[in-house]
DNA sequence: GTGTATTTGTTCGTATGTATC
DNA sequence: CGATACATACGAACAAATACA
């Protein structure tokens, strides 16, 4: 599992899906997970943040629209774009 | 209220939330719904397709990613794009 | 092939906060 | 202040696709 520590922070006035986003995307773009290689799971995500399951997958969303990840229905959640 | 029938077919494969983004999103583009003016709210839309709270509001969310809606919190949401 | 576990997708219900009127 | 409207977040349930023993 690639991915350094994640923290979020309840009171700040970001909130937390964005602080998600913002830490998911920083780790993809920065090449710590390169393309093709998985994202953490919705329930790994869950119990590292301690968000609601609909939180997390509100943050991975983003990341989705933002075209920096992709989905593979039953197989998990990849970075990089979806194609070959 | 300008707004023809909403009509959400729970059966279809076609998710809820889509359904009610691409009736909105013709309402708009047809300009059945003119720039600035706005839209449904999200307690009549609630009332008017049966649907949760939250499924209308990924809808209009949608609308809003897509650059053909923007909100003013505290007012409503507005067909166009958010500007002068 | 079957059954189970994993993972994502959709939907509902509810509570609280913030902004506007 | 009270009513209205959007924003964020939590909790829970069920379906569909995939992986694996």
């Amino acid at each position: 599992m690639i991915m350094e520590r994640i923290v979020i922070n309840t009171h700040s006035p970001e909130p937390s899906y964005q602080q998600l986003a913002r830490q998911l995307r920083d780790a993809i773009t920065s090449g710590q997970i390169p393309p093709r290689e998985p994202l953490p799971s919705i329930q790994y995500l869950v119990g590292e943040t301690g968000l609601a399951v609909n939180t997390v997958r509100r943050a991975v969303a983003v990341l989705i629209e933002g075209g920096l990840a992709y989905t593979v229905p039953g197989r998990g959640t990849y970075a990089g774009k979806a194609g070959t």
